[in-house]
DNA sequence: AAGACGGGGTA
DNA sequence: TACCCAGTCTT
């Protein structure tokens, strides 16, 4: 009697499966989902599903794992329960409390997506397309959010579900491709549970993140009699490993400019590395290049920060996904006052709460190590050892205009 | 289709 | 070390 539109994703492609066999496959997940599955605190049904709480653990999760997103997701809360708080909330505040997280283009598009979701639709949308429609909602998230937080049945593919389907139903070829994707999503199509599609679709990610692992424990599974990879004898080398580009090196010189005992921290520009966080000026350094002059000239240029550059008094590397980062913390003097406008004057003991960057809070341990100042209470215990502290440098700095 | 975008868990 | 993680956006 319901009268049913047709999901607006994905384009229908016709399900070469018998109808049975899905039934049967998504008895056996919810059976497995209710039998018991992690308390994540986002699942906590306080007063039914609280949508807001559902997306800001869905973006947190991307591209990152539970124990990592878990205690920034409960700062959040804690600290903006709903979405009319977080959309009044300062974005320097939110950048902040992001700070070590990363992708950071998530934490400005959370942001941009709550105040854009209230002004137009007085809060989130409940639709799969609305969603779409925001800043940041790709095809996961709006699937994941309009399936979870509103019954709607929409199938919500991320990593897990993929390497799942690809197993159950034996998906040939890289994932990335184009006709690997289409199959993978036509399969999560035809497998929406119209009753229960986000118990469903948890059930998969759940599974995934648990059992179905790159390596698997098909003993454990509540699916492994239908899996057509394990009876294949291939389960643990679907889907084939993604091919990844080589990681490049970036070297970045980091101003330290002290007065007074506060340390200047700038703004990141608003695209690239690091974009919209707090953090050293900075400046990268080209093969051959002159780490001093390089600084100076971009201090200057971008940020109107007449600096001298002195010694090196730490550096700390970090490998990303694409490119190995490594910072050098060069002590700088100044050579003319500062601009009053662009410039946060931050006391050494507060670094670690500034909204650095993780790899610059690392290397702020360094250098306040270095400067024999109060370290910060965290990060960048694994870089002192290779602080290179030069003896005559240990003396509190006297970096005055 | 490919690259940019962080940081950390895991084997 | 290599791969992966409840991905999205831009070339």
């Amino acid at each position: 009697m319901t009268v049913r539109r047709a999901p607006a994703y994905p384009p229908p492609v016709p399900a070469p499966h018998a109808p049975a066999r899905l039934a049967a496959l998504r008895r056996r997940l919810l059976a497995w989902w209710d039998a018991g599955h992690r308390p994540l605190p986002w699942r906590q049904p306080q007063r039914g599903a609280d949508p807001y709480r559902v997306w800001l653990a869905e973006v947190m999760l991307q591209q990152t794992q539970v124990v990592t997103a878990t205690p920034y997701w409960l700062r959040f809360v804690e600290r903006w329960p709903t979405l009319e708080a977080l959309a009044a909330a300062r974005d320097e505040d939110v950048l902040a409390a992001w700070s070590g997280l990363g992708y950071y283009a998530r934490c400005r598009n959370l942001l941009a997506a709550a105040r854009e979701a209230l002004r137009r639709h007085g809060g989130l949308p409940s639709g799969y397309d609305a969603l779409r429609a925001l800043p940041g909602f790709g095809p996961y998230t709006a699937g994941a959010v309009a399936s979870i937080a509103f019954a709607a049945p929409v199938p919500a593919v991320d990593g897990n579900v993929t390497r799942v389907l690809s197993r159950l139903f034996l998906v040939e070829g890289d994932p990335a491709a184009r006709a690997a994707r289409a199959r993978v999503a036509a399969l999560a199509a035809a497998l929406v549970d119209r009753e229960r599609p986000g118990d469903l679709n948890q059930a998969l990610m759940e599974l995934g993140a648990t059992v179905c692992r790159p390596s698997p424990d098909c003993a454990r599974c509540p699916v492994a009699a239908r899996c057509a990879a394990r009876a294949a004898g291939r389960a643990a080398e679907l889907p084939p490993p993604r091919r990844r580009p080589d990681k490049v090196r970036l070297v970045l010189a980091c101003a330290v400019v002290v007065r007074e005992g506060r340390v200047a921290l700038v703004r990141r520009p608003a695209g690239g590395l690091f974009a919209g966080l707090a953090a050293f000026p900075a400046a990268e350094v080209g093969p051959g290049a002159e780490a001093g002059a390089a600084l100076e000239r971009e201090a200057r240029e971008r940020h109107g920060l007449r600096l001298r550059a002195g010694e090196e008094l730490g550096r700390v590397e970090r490998v990303l996904t694409h490119r190995l980062l490594e910072l050098r913390a060069l002590r700088c003097s100044l050579a003319r006052p500062p601009p009053e406008e662009g410039i946060r004057w931050i006391p050494a003991d507060e670094l670690d709460g500034a909204g650095l960057p993780a790899a610059m809070r690392a290397l702020a341990g360094v250098v306040c190590d270095v400067l024999g100042q109060a370290p910060p209470p965290s990060g960048g215990a694994r870089d002192r050892g290779r602080a290179r502290a030069r003896a005559n440098s240990l003396a509190p700095p006297r970096d005055f205009v």
